[in-house]
DNA sequence: GTAGTCGGACGGTCAAAAAG
DNA sequence: TTTTTGACCGTCCGACTACG
């Protein structure tokens, strides 16, 4: 069982709903490793919800940067414009990376994640119309006799794609409207298999946002970045499965859930 | 109140290292 | 080859000072 430092599950096998869930040495879902997973996730919730990560302009202007202060991608930027300094306003310089620098050791390394999942294309129509829908973050999952839940505060989410969905497959974008970048949140779905009977619910939408990387050809979300949306057109299969994006001002921009990849 | 200065926390990049 | 790591180095937060 291993947890990565970016509050990202990762289980083994398929994506079936138990997969998610970590396994000991005997490949079942002790108490301990159950107890585990609920602090890990009350752990992520309190770390992440109160901080939002400062977002970087990828190179600022000469005279933001001299003032250390906040650029932006315009030219003149907002602040130069503000002090009357557009004349100078231009990019600073950047120097190049040097190669052959050898490094030390790494530390030893987790195992390859497989078998991403690869996301159908998000439409510019589910871009434009946008659905809210206030979901309970409840976290729940059916392994046998045993079922844990973590209630998350309210918070806006989406439903998971497919009612019948057991993978990961729950996920939602929204825009920063400061800058236009389009994030992703994935989550998953689950399904409740208490008293013999399958009941579907909502995703509780456990995400994280990630970045995509292209692997023979099959574009898959890696961790921790964003796109605009001339991104997405770019890099075409580029997008989240769902249906749901969910624009900045609600709650779940500043949000940073534990987020399921399944090895 | 505003603008200027700046130490250093933070974050994005990308070649090296490691794994497949 | 693909994936991960982490050093590098840039951004800019926030605390401060100066000025009117
Ligand atoms: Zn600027
Ligand atoms: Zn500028």
């Amino acid at each position: 069982m291993q947890f990565d430092k970016n509050n990202i599950i990762i289980a083994t096998g398929n994506t079936s709903p138990a997969s998610w869930m970590p396994f000991d040495e005997n490949n079942t879902n002790s108490d301990s490793v159950l107890a585990e997973v609920s602090t890990l996730i009350a752990t992520s919730k309190k770390n992440t919800i109160e901080k939002s990560k400062r977002k970087q302009v990828k190179n600022a202007c000469v005279n933001c940067q001299k003032a250390c202060k906040k650029c932006d991608d315009g030219r003149p930027c907002k602040r130069c414009v503000k002090l009357g300094l557009t004349a100078t306003c231009r990019d600073s310089d950047r120097k190049e990376r040097k190669k052959g620098v050898k490094r030390g050791p790494y530390k030893k390394r987790q195992a390859y994640i497989k078998d991403k999942p690869v996301y159908p294309k998000l439409t510019e129509e589910h871009w434009a119309t946008p659905i809210f829908e206030p979901v309970p973050q409840v976290l729940s999952h059916s392994n046998n006799q045993s079922i844990y839940s973590d209630l998350y505060e309210d918070s806006y989410c989406v439903p998971s794609q497919s009612t019948s969905s057991l993978s990961p497959t729950s996920s939602s974008s929204f825009v920063d409207e400061s800058d236009e970048t389009l994030y992703y949140a994935y989550g998953f779905g689950y399904t409740n298999n208490n008293n013999n009977t399958i009941t579907t619910t909502s995703s509780p939408s456990s995400t994280s946002m990630l970045d995509h990387q292209t692997i023979s050809g099959n574009t898959t979300p890696i961790q921790n970045s964003s796109y605009s949306w001339d991104d997405i057109e770019t890099y075409g299969n580029a997008s989240p499965i769902g249906w749901n994006p969910i624009l900045s001002d609600t709650i779940i921009q500043l949000q940073h859930y534990p987020t399921m990849i399944c090895l």
